[in-house]
DNA sequence: ACACAAATAGACAGACCTGTCTATTTATTT
DNA sequence: AAATAAATAGACAGGTCTGTCTATTTGTGT
């Protein structure tokens, strides 16, 4: 019901322009003709482009998770998975052409005082934020470990979007790098 | 000459607007009539909304580091000014409500293949950085510290950055806290 | 007093924006 | 076969956008 052929070229569509050009600067025009489907039929499946926001959130967020998810699959163990995390990235970066992060770039888009697109992107990266403490959980601590384990979750966490951002300002991926190295010297 | 009225009108306007609302929706229309100038005046001190970009990214950095260093002066040794770098930022997400970081924000408005607004956004975030490795290079080197000299430095830049964005998307403090006590433990 | 720069008001062009509406046609289901 | 849903084309309203242009007035330095 949901699966219908228009409502998905229009989905696809949209996930693509909202990345690449971003919400503002993406018009229901382009969309209706990009997707090569009626003005009205856009309105029938999204009464507004609020809406369209909504959908590229969560049809983002299921990719990002699912392709995470099948990279980190073959990885060994708790070390090399979260090593992984960071490898995910850089190998994004380089399929998006440096394009940066969905959730990064929307809500510098938004009003700060829209509770609600924030709730919405907040929920997104906190859903990223637990692929690393699933990971966490299972490493061994360190006898002398610099962090504790709850700390060192949330800085692997912030060193994997510092350096996500670095890497999207200058374009390249040594930030992505030198996050990984120190990550690898802190688990 | 540069000190014109109008011209300080016109950027005091533009500096807020763009902060609070981004690039893309401010139009020309709303600047001119809160800076409350005439449209000639704007065009004939900025030919074009891209020189009000221009204009915006050197103004704000201008700012930034001003502030920065007058927020670092009256602390003692190297330890305390690098916490001091968090804990300006904690200041500054109170003082502009969770607005986060300028240089991040224009960078999510950017296409990612405007490579001279993106040298010129990296160039902004490179000043920043030069101000950690300025304090790391007075540290004394800890006996047995995890991380080396180079790699601690980029480490806690990234820190800074990724506690940023998480602090903005998130709407408090909590990341910026984090980041800070992480940072304790590596300097 | 003269010249030049800076500022003013406001109309205008040409384009784009979101969302509504009418009226018709195609599919699918019962 | 009748009814319901999904899709189509395209006009339309009311607004906003950037940038140009004319014509006039204010200010400043020489």
């Amino acid at each position: 019901m949901k699966e219908s052929e228009a409502r998905n070229r229009i989905l696809n569509v949209t996930t693509r322009l909202f990345y690449e050009q971003g919400y503002n600067s993406t018009g229901i025009n382009q969309i209706i003709e990009e997707a090569g489907i009626a003005r009205a039929s856009l309105y029938h499946h999204f009464p507004s482009k609020r809406d369209l926001l909504t959908a590229y959130l969560e049809e983002m967020g299921q990719q990002f998770v699912n392709e995470l998810t099948a990279y980190l699959a073959p990885l060994k163990n708790p070390q090399r998975k979260i090593l992984g995390l960071f490898d995910y990235r850089i190998e994004r970066q380089y399929h998006t052409s440096f394009g940066g992060c969905h959730v990064m770039k929307i809500s510098a888009e938004l009003e700060k005082t829209d509770a609600s697109a924030f709730s919405l992107v907040a929920a997104q990266k906190e859903k990223q934020k637990q692929a690393i403490i699933n990971q966490v959980a299972q490493l061994h601590a360190k006898e002398n470990a610099v962090l504790p384990g709850e700390l060192l979750t949330e800085t692997l966490f912030l060193l994997l979007e510092g350096a996500t951002i670095s890497s999207t300002i200058q374009k390249n991926i040594q930030p992505l790098k030198q996050a990984r190295k120190a990550a690898a010297k802190l688990i």
